[in-house]
DNA sequence: CATGAATGAGGTTTCATTCAT
DNA sequence: TATGAATGAAACCTCATTCAT
């Protein structure tokens, strides 16, 4: 399978922008993980604030698509909201950097997200709301986001860094059902 | 009032740092909002890196006491628990970019933590796991933990940006019920 | 002939740091006697430190290579020894320069002298000593080698100011006489 | 006994500049040596330059004066010459840092020198020049001035690094007798 | 006399970007 | 497409010197 420069640009990018963070990582040092030199990079990609950017929509449009799909897969709303939560944190195991990426990007360049579409958390919202709405969550629909969002996002650091166990399908499995009977069981009064 | 300039640097770096980053603020940045030369920064502080680390240290302090004290006074372990996410969104709302610092620090430079003694999640964990080893707590307590702790970033993200609404005695005691139940009366088998 | 930056950055560092002493050389200096800017010197040298490390082993081993070569050739001791002497002084007229950086070097950062190898004054010591131990110097070989170190810097130092005059090949003989002389003839009582 | 600032100043400046270089010291160096602040030096001085300057001109003289006297006292040429030696060494050892501190500033700022009389260098000159003129030396004078001052220069250094050995007035007697034999009794032919 | 905060110029170094090859 | 030297702006930091107190 061939790999393309530029894929490989990408790649590396992300992967170093997840560890050191952005401004943290220069053009030599990606150049110097793909294996190329740095104004190789400009022929690919116009500057480094356009890697930044479509590494942000490249993960955030994957994320979304799998997430939408998912809640339209399912015929229950518990399973809708249960397969929402798996597809987050399956996607955060399985790109574990694109899952930090997104969430370094959010918290650092916050103002500039609004530029984009799809954006997964979007999503949650609208599941959370209309779940709400419905009568079916009985929490507050905003304190009910930062909940699950807040919930997911920690579940993954934890589970990255080791401080929870276990196979990753348990995980989904518990995260989700802890976030569910939260959010429906619990009356917030 | 005299408020002396190694002070002043300390909060206007806390500022800059909480709204654009700590690398993405320099030092230029700091000397103008203080409102004095570059090289008058370097007759308080050695370095870049000591600023960073003395805000880190100081508000992680704060907070830290803040918590311990609220969880010593509490006469059961409902009010310690209740008491100790009080002090967290009273922090964070009084001391807004102290928290969203603490927290950026957390995300880009974790692993300088450790150096760091008096951690306030440190404390959160001990509690939550006391509250689990008593079977209070019945969710495990490294979900506890995730829920906890992701819950409360976001509740002050949110009402920082106002996606959250309401008076902040409203929203800690919100968050505090419902944490609360979430942990106790949701058995997440 | 195309001479490379590298080799221009080296050769300019060495007659600015001989000149005016190398702390009180910048790198900007550097940089205008080359022809380009600062920062195209970092594509070059990590750091100005590198530049002085490597100028001083450069030149250094050049010395003694040379001083080396003329000391195995010889057939005579008293051959080996005033052969040397030439090759200081020759290696002396010939780059006056790095002479002079060689000297500026040990008088200043003499402590970090020791992490380099082939040092000439280290051949010079064996040589007296060896001398010595067979009975052909009869000055203490410690006295003996401030005498011939001391003496050929200055005899260097005096011809390049004027205060020393005739041909380089008079000098060279005049001085590897007097040496010798000085060593052998003169019992140190 | 009182000690002015002024003269804490010069004497901690001396120690500092003989160690670790002029530009290599900073006011404030000096400053936290002699218990005082920045500001408070330029009560003493006008510059840091006028340390520097008046540092050399001081020891520049101290050591002169001492030669001359020496010189003077002396019945017999030979006495002369070695008393001149002498003079040399005591000062060297019993002042090394001052000794370290002319050098460094012949080497570093020679063309400066030209600004001072009294400058130990220009004794030995005369005395060369007229033992030379008078027969007792053989050797060129230059060739002798480089001999004599080199080898001075290099006993005190190897004599301060532990190269040479044995007490400071067995070391003056034995480069005296050394430094006159060469001078006297070798033919430079 | 002394303090120590502040200045301002200048030092070393970094880095996104450009460009001749 | 790729190289890698070079640019130029800006980053962090240093330090002789000044000055209000």
């Amino acid at each position: 399978m061939i790999v393309k420069t530029r894929d490989l640009i990408l790649e590396e990018a992300l992967k170093l922008f997840s560890e050191k963070g952005i401004k943290e990582t220069t053009i030599r040092d990606i150049a110097k993980a793909v294996g190329i030199t740095e104004g190789a990079i400009y022929r690919h990609f116009e500057s480094k604030d356009q890697i930044v950017y479509e590494l942000f929509e490249k993960y955030s449009h994957q994320l979304y698509d799998k997430v939408e799909r998912a809640i339209k897969r399912a015929k229950t709303e518990e399973e809708a909201f249960k397969k929402a939560v798996y597809a987050f944190l399956e996607f955060a195991f399985k790109k574990p950097d694109a899952f930090r990426y997104l969430n370094i990007f959010h918290y650092l360049r916050g103002k500039e997200v609004r530029k984009f579409k799809r954006i997964p958390f979007s999503l949650l919202k609208e599941l959370v709301l209309k779940l709400h709405g419905e009568g079916v969550i009985k929490v507050e629909p905003e304190y009910a986001l930062a909940l699950v969002t807040g919930t997911l996002e920690r579940v993954f650091l934890y589970k990255s860094m080791g401080i929870i166990k276990g196979r990753q399908e348990t995980v989904k499995e518990k995260t989700a059902n802890l976030l569910w009977k939260s959010l429906t069981e619990c009356s917030q009064s």
